[in-house]
DNA sequence: TATGTGACGAATAACGTATTTGGTCACAAT
DNA sequence: ATTGTGACCAAATACGTTATTCGTCACATA
């Protein structure tokens, strides 16, 4: 609600360049330990023996770098639950691959590394970009469980497609979405099964 | 997951009284106007002509009146959405309204008090007992509504009806939940629409 | 006993200021 | 061109101090 902050790539200069790796692996490392917050670009400057300014011939803002490290967090989550997604059998099993990933890599995320978490939460809650490419890559991939599922008759087909996607993904949000999320944990894991249970019975034939 | 708040009633001396009606009727309309985080004790004491000390013969804390303005928000919510499942139809109709009310009834209140929305969301945040008392009467009128569905044969009979009710309840949340509701405006109310009929499907005999 | 209060301490918030931080730019060196 | 920086500014933040605020208690009055 707050501004149409789509907040764009906003990198800048060279895409491949050994700085803004050695930028990167810094802003990994200082934001997972002192957080986003207390971590200051010239801390990162310090880090890789540069000047500040330097820094900003990469990218074109601190938040920037965020979204880069958010990407790498959303990426690692997204990768997880493909794969699992991917081990399983039949859409019914995929399905509760999904949900059941999505939620333990997030919440493995929380207690791992909390503070890249809390780069995840303020991401989300400001609509950067790369939680919205994480949701529809996400809502991608269970398109393709639900188009399996309608196709050898695990699922019913009469509901459009988008719109089963979409009630689907927002029934599983409290257990999906990182501010959602910290705010269910004491409804795990029973809540996120019993919710699955009910996508399922929804999905019947 | 902050501490075991479960807050009890925190009432003090005699229950009923006119000074607690006149401690609760300041309250409503400094809170409404000024905010909770804004309105002091002493302005309550002032507004009703007494000190504030003597505010404390009532209440252990301004928590506890918070929670007294808290209890009438809510319960002019639950009120509002058991009238409307009233004049329902069928137990399919009376889920629809059910879901529909809950979340135009709190965003209503959202969008004409907001100062008092933020004592729920407040509330909700932290725990406190009126909220849970809330969670478990909408959950009573829920579970009412399926067993006439499922004894006049609309809904499948299956599934545990605990079960079927807390995890209808959980995928509603994001619709329900003042804390959840104000991050999901920008999905309503069509999201609402599909989540209901993704539950209505999963109640499909 | 029931009603009512001023004075008090510890915790918190408000406030103004000094410092830091995000970000830019002109300029130097290769 | 590309690589790299110190100096600089507005805005945000940290910090120390003052002022409020919550909540209690002993005590007064009817």
């Amino acid at each position: 609600m707050k501004n149409q902050n789509t907040s764009k790539a906003a990198k800048r200069g060279p895409a491949e360049h050994s700085v803004r790796d050695q930028i990167v692996d810094a802003a990994r490392e200082c934001f997972a330990h002192y957080g986003y917050g207390k971590t200051t670009v010239s801390d990162l400057a310090r880090e890789i023996g540069f000047s500040k300014a330097y820094i900003y011939r990469f990218f074109e803002s601190k938040q920037a770098i965020g979204e880069a490290i958010c990407a790498e967090c959303v990426g690692g989550l997204f990768d997880q639950v493909r794969e699992a997604v991917g081990e399983g059998g039949d859409a019914t099993d995929k399905l509760r691959r999904f949900a059941r990933t999505a939620t333990t890599a997030t919440v493995e995320l929380l207690f791992t590394d909390r503070k890249l978490y809390e780069i995840a939460v303020y991401a989300s809650s400001e609509n950067w970009e790369v939680v919205r490419a994480y949701i529809e890559r996400m809502q991608g991939l269970l398109e393709e469980i639900l188009k399996e599922g309608r196709e050898n008759g695990e699922f019913e087909r009469k509901t459009p497609l988008d719109e089963t996607r979409r009630s689907i993904f927002y029934a599983l949000k409290p257990f999906i979405d990182p501010v959602f999320l910290e705010r269910s944990l004491d409804l795990l894991p029973d809540a996120q099964t019993e919710v699955t249970g009910l996508v399922l019975r929804s999905l019947a034939p």
